[in-house]
DNA sequence: TTTATGACCTGAG
DNA sequence: ACTCAGGCCATAA
């Protein structure tokens, strides 16, 4: 999904690939959100598909996916261990149960 | 082909 | 601070 591909240019499987490369490198206590994948990935409009993707993937890929939240530090609706999860890294939660963003948000460096 | 469906996002109110 | 509508886009039905 390199620079400015055009809708027609999709590939499901690639863009899978690449979606999976991003969150293996998310650090420990660190969150990044769906739109933010997708921007890095030169696909922006593709958040969706970005949830899509996590979705399929089998436990047996061990990708921290519990990392990934909405750009409001809303966690995935019905996974009830993801929030355990993310405090036992220290990832900071608000009062209204989301992921305190300006602080756990990853930034890619490099 | 058309409609419905999300692990989404942003701007308004 | 919270909800909502409108926009988003590949997939499944």
């Amino acid at each position: 999904m390199r620079h400015g591909r055009a809708k027609a240019d999709y590939d499901a499987e690639r863009f899978a690939e690449e979606v999976c490369d991003v969150v293996s490198r998310i650090p420990r206590g660190r969150v990044i959100s769906y739109g933010t994948i997708a921007r890095l990935l030169c696909a922006p409009g593709y958040a969706r598909r970005v949830g899509g993707v996590l979705k399929s993937v089998p436990e047996t890929a061990h990708l921290p996916c519990h990392r990934v939240v909405s750009a409001a530090g809303r966690l995935v609706p019905g996974w009830e261990a993801q929030r355990r999860l993310l405090e036992t890294e220290g990832v900071p939660f608000l009062d209204n149960g989301c992921v305190d963003m300006r602080r756990a948000i990853w930034e890619e460096v490099r």
